[in-house]
RNA sequence: GGCGCGUUAGCAAAGCGGUUAUGCAGAGGAUUGCAAAUCCUUCCAGGGCGGUUCGACUCCGCCACGCGCCUCCA
């Protein structure tokens, strides 16, 4: 039985679909106006990982996860590099396409756009202004009413009095009240704009989450996902918006991934300490930050150093090294299995990935010793569960990452004049290669079935 | 100030009221021409102070330290 820690219930919970057998997930994605970065990819991978487990224990998940393509930023930084919006946003949702195929993730079900859904949004302020809900201010915003609605606060723990005690924010004199927040920005010369029934102007930050997942996956689902920077505001807005307008519970699961670090603080735009997918890429494999992500439980911080990244390579390296000669057909997922039921109820436990991770190693220190078929092809499933290990082995040993530019049959010619020195004996000359073939990054293995290599 | 989370061996990171986590690194052995890889053995834990218990790293309380949210943020 699959258990779930519900941020909104601060405990774990048995997770049960609202329809049985299928499920639907939300997960908020990228506002796209530069490269994604670590915590992003923390995100795109943890909410893969949940995805393919949710459907590796047999459930019919629909996976959603959105894109904004319209928002301040955005707006600014397609001025300020005197581009459309339109070529900004294209261009960074290519790139965000690119990091994340590059890590194992999956494309979600379903990737609605911002701009593609301001019908609905304007369907979804009319109902909460026509409640009574929302309102237009003088300056042509429409703000929500906070005070409205009573269950504010129920997802961050937050009450309305904790929330105006620590008020560090200007107050918006349109508002009525410093917590309401903008639905709707009515435009400022020069901007994008969309007519409403409020003037023309384009949506608040967290209306079109409320309005995409209504769309798509309708007023209540099962999960709602995102980084745990998103719980308040925007996903406690998302409720008070969702649940104003449709009066009935939005979400049963809300899950929050924790943050990326760096030196042991949060990895933010704000801090500037941040590392892109591509950045990191240049140097690592990207099944190497995939498993480093997967390595933590997702609800805890991760650091990022590039020791940590060197520690995940080794160990991503064991595994592979494990399957490296064995020609491996899939298993298929029996959790009758004793390692496959250690794997799985690892796995129930609010998706414990460093737990299924110790199976794996277990699991490759069986094939090491026994070499059996059986026993690799189930570690590559179970790795294959958590979108590793797919690749050939060669692949990721002798793949890219090396400090030297040996080709690869520069490589096998050294290793045939090795060899050939180690016939007439001359150790001297063999170890020689060896050296010089290590000062270019490549280690050799001497086996009964000849030498073989790999990257350092 | 309000709310919340964390503190595990050299590093990273889990489960568990009494029995080896796991990976990297270290030590010894096997193997190897020597290595590498692998296998075997092994060293190194649970912030501090109390409490509950036959027994606590694991439950409870207090304290200390660290981190996060309350502002755009995954």
């Amino acid at each position: 039985m699959l258990k779930i820690y519900n941020s909104i219930a601060r405990e774990k919970e048995e997770f049960h679909p609202i329809t049985p057998g299928k499920v639907r997930m939300y997960v908020c994605g990228m506002t796209v106006y530069d490269f994604c970065h670590l915590g992003h990819a923390r995100v795109m991978v943890v909410f893969d990982m949940v995805a393919r487990w949710l459907r590796a224990s047999g459930l019919d998940l629909t996976y959603v996860r959105n894109i904004t393509d319209i928002d301040d930023k955005i707006i600014k930084r397609a001025a300020e590099n005197n581009e459309s919006i339109g070529e900004l946003t294209e261009r960074f949702i290519r790139a965000m396409d690119e990091d994340a195929a590059a890590l194992g993730v999956k494309k979600p079900d379903l990737e609605p756009r911002a701009t593609q859904h301001i019908a609905d949004m304007l369907n979804m302020i009319a109902v909460l202004v026509e409640k009574g809900l929302a309102y237009r201010a003088d300056n042509g915003d429409v703000f929500y009413a906070v005070r409205g609605f009573n269950g504010y606060g129920k997802l961050s723990g937050k009450s309305l009095e904790d929330l105006r005690a620590g008020e560090r924010v200007e107050v918006d004199a349109y508002k009525r009240d410093p917590l309401d927040f903008v639905l709707w920005k009515s435009a400022k010369p020069g901007e994008p704009a969309w007519e409403s029934p409020w003037g023309p102007g384009r949506p608040g930050w967290h209306i079109e989450c409320s309005a995409m997942s209504d769309h798509h996956l309708g007023h209540h689902f099962d999960i709602h996902g995102g980084g745990q920077d998103l719980q308040f505001p925007h996903h406690e807005n998302e409720i008070a918006q969702s649940e104003g307008a449709h009066d009935c519970t939005y979400v049963n699961y809300w899950m929050h991934n924790g943050f990326v670090r760096v030196d042991e603080e949060k990895m933010s735009k704000s801090l500037g300490n941040f590392f892109t997918i591509r950045e990191v890429l240049t140097k690592y494999d990207p099944e190497v930050l995939r498993f480093f992500i997967l390595r933590a439980h997702y609800r805890s911080p991760l650091n990022y150093s590039d020791a940590h990244l060197n520690d995940a390579k080794q160990a991503l390296t064991r595994l592979y090294t494990a399957l490296r000669g064995i020609e491996v057909d899939a298993a298929t997922l029996n959790w009758n299995d004793p390692q496959m039921a250690r794997f799985q109820t690892a796995m129930d436990d609010d998706f414990n990935t460093p737990e299924a991770m110790a199976v794996l190693f277990d699991l490759a220190n069986e094939v090491n010793r026994s070499r059996d078929v059986n026993a690799a092809a189930r570690l590559k499933t179970l790795a294959g569960v958590l979108g590793l290990l797919q690749r050939p082995p060669e692949e990721f040993l002798q793949g890219a990452s090396t400090a030297g530019a040996l080709a690869p049959d520069q490589i096998e010619a050294l290793i045939a004049e090795r060899a050939a020195a180690k016939a007439t004996r001359n150790f001297a000359e063999a170890d020689r290669i060896r050296k010089e073939l290590l000062d270019n990054g490549v280690v050799l293995e001497d086996t009964p079935q000849g030498t073989i290599w790999r990257s350092a």
